[in-house]
DNA sequence: AGGATGACCAGGACGC
DNA sequence: TGCGTCCTGGTCATCC
């Protein structure tokens, strides 16, 4: 599933790759994916387009264009994003948007369950985009801190893991980083936000940027269908303390992990060392 | 208005 | 084997 860790490996692996590059053609295999929804406007943008850059915000890459477009993707739960150089073997039925680059390569879009999305916005407009200015700070980014956290914390009365979950609190973080980091901080998923003392603070703070840059340098977590620019497997899931692992011994304090569903979302817990 | 809940997307896993 | 059910998670609509 791909969370900021993901993302960002995906964008630091295709950057390199794709940037300078033109777009000689484009072909949208399922029209609904593309936002607004006409394929042609789209293709017409896109096709000639030189990219610029590649950069992320939250879970979504921003494929920045010359034309004064940018391309916002959203790889949702099951979308991949890679690029296939030389003569590609041809696209599987989960293959949803295929981009060829002038010389050779492609930047292929394949998405089993469908859910991503690929969005045209006007660069001039991005950051005033409903989606991206919804946003939350970037937890790995040089605006954010401790204090930050802490005045975000008290500003609102919700349960810590939905708090985590929600993109407009903090962007880029999923399911399993969140437990993951809560693990990591001793805090229990349900414990509310306001009620954090400054210790939890320090220790939610710390275990957020610990976790996320860890997961980064391992390339993200597959479990399923995430693989990065290169269709690489990352390794984090081999770090994974407490998501996935319910009914296991706690790596930590031997006792047994549990569950709950939080606002329809599975937390993986330890109920000792988690507070 | 903020918080909580449920629906939705589609496919894979699993049980009978 | 085939069918039904549940689970997955990010997002959005709806209700309180």
């Amino acid at each position: 599933m791909p969370e900021l860790p993901e993302v960002e490996t995906v964008r630091r692996t295709l950057e390199p790759k794709i940037t300078g590059r033109r777009i000689s053609s484009v072909q949208v295999m399922l029209p609904k994916l593309v936002r607004p929804l006409d394929v042609n406007a789209f293709q017409d943008t896109v096709e000639g387009s030189i990219i610029e850059g590649l950069s992320r915000r939250g879970k979504y890459l921003l494929v920045d264009l010359d034309k004064d477009f940018t391309i916002v993707i959203n790889l949702r739960m099951t979308g991949q994003l890679t690029f296939c150089p030389g003569n590609p073997e041809p696209v599987d039925a989960h293959t949803h948007m295929v981009m060829d680059l002038e010389g050779e390569g492609q930047l292929r879009f394949r998405d089993p369950r469908k859910f991503g999305t690929v969005h045209l916005v006007p660069t001039s407009e991005l950051e005033s985009t409903s989606e991206i200015a919804a946003l939350g700070p970037e937890p790995l980014g040089l605006g954010f801190s401790e204090q930050k956290l802490w005045k975000l914390l008290l500003s609102r009365k919700k349960k810590i893991k939905q708090l985590l979950l929600d993109q407009t609190f903090v962007a880029g973080i999923g399911n399993i980083y969140a437990d993951e980091i809560l693990f990591r901080a001793g805090i229990s998923p349900v414990r509310v936000s306001n009620t954090l003392s400054p210790e939890e603070v320090h220790d939610l703070y710390l275990a957020m940027v610990g976790v996320l840059s860890e997961a980064i340098i391992q390339r993200g977590t597959s479990i399923r269908d995430y693989v990065d620019g290169e269709g690489k497997a990352g390794t984090y899931q081999n770090m994974l303390q407490v998501y996935g692992r319910k009914g296991q011994d706690c790596l930590q304090c031997g006792c047994m992990l549990e569950t709950q569903k939080l606002g329809g979302r599975t937390a993986h817990y330890c109920p000792k060392c988690q507070k």
